[in-house]
DNA sequence: TTCCTTGCAAACGATTTGCATTGGA
DNA sequence: TCCAATGCAAATCGTTTGCAAGGAA
């Protein structure tokens, strides 16, 4: 992605939401780095063109509106990625040694086994599922 | 578990670790609520009788000892249980509502195909599977 | 007695916020 | 033009740590 997708653009017009320089230097950013980041590791490609504190506040503001969405890793800090409408539905494999995350598509079959494997588990529980994350811990084969 | 159980206690002297009243205290706080629990959470347990700066430290001692596990809840802080070994492998059901942590333990056919599942989508990628966690967000009964 | 553990307060890193200024629609 | 978005600095929150005093083995 070099260039902002419209379909992306569309959506943040859709939300009222301005689309600045920071803004789009901050998505381009996310779409160029693989697996979910942090604001450090965003802000270090950004650069000097977008301040930590302004960075923070357009991560907010785009998760709000569904561009991106965070997740915490294990360490607790705060990670973006492209919302999943965008990117596809995932999960994350990460490397317990390095810590890097790499996506996982699941195939439709997987996928279907997991749902019905969720739905199995809450509903004992009561509960009325409406997402599920599944972070497979590993060695990646860097670290191994 | 009103007193310590005496696996716990072995597993504590095993690993050199001395049992104080704080930390026999901070166990059974965890031990009486269900789910992971906060630092903030179990300190209003435990209250005035192990500090917050104190609590960590023991918190910290018995992860490392593996007494306890912990990791971070979708808002970033950390989130303290039981081990594994102790209570049995479970996963999380999370209420998007309230926020409350409810274990639920898969049966071994769900666990089973659980596992397979990971395999698959982890020797993609060349990663050695180590742990995995599967969290399922919903609406809880009460909230419902 | 000997170290491990505690308690306090101060330090930390990630994230948020108040306020005056700037820039996009 | 006008209000949302920015930049800076200061504040906040969860968590960690230095150091002297206390307690389990």
């Amino acid at each position: 992605m070099q260039h902002l997708e419209p379909s992306i653009e569309q959506r943040l017009t859709a939300e009222g939401i301005r689309l600045t320089q920071g803004r789009k230097s901050t998505i381009l950013a996310i779409a160029s780095m693989d697996g979910p980041r942090t604001a450090a590791e965003i802000h270090a490609r950004v650069g000097d063109l977008v301040p930590l504190s302004s960075l923070y506040r357009s991560l907010a503001v785009l998760t709000e509106a569904g561009v991106l969405s965070s997740q915490h890793s294990s360490e607790g800090v705060a990670r973006f990625e492209l919302a999943e409408w965008f990117t596809g539905h995932h999960h994350h494999l990460i490397c317990v040694s390095c810590g890097s995350v790499v996506d996982v598509t699941p195939t439709d079959d997987q996928e279907h086994a997991m749902t019905q494997l969720m739905e199995e588990m809450a509903s004992d529980a009561g509960f009325t599922v409406s997402s599920h994350r599944f972070e497979i811990e590993g060695t990646c084969p860097v670290c191994r």
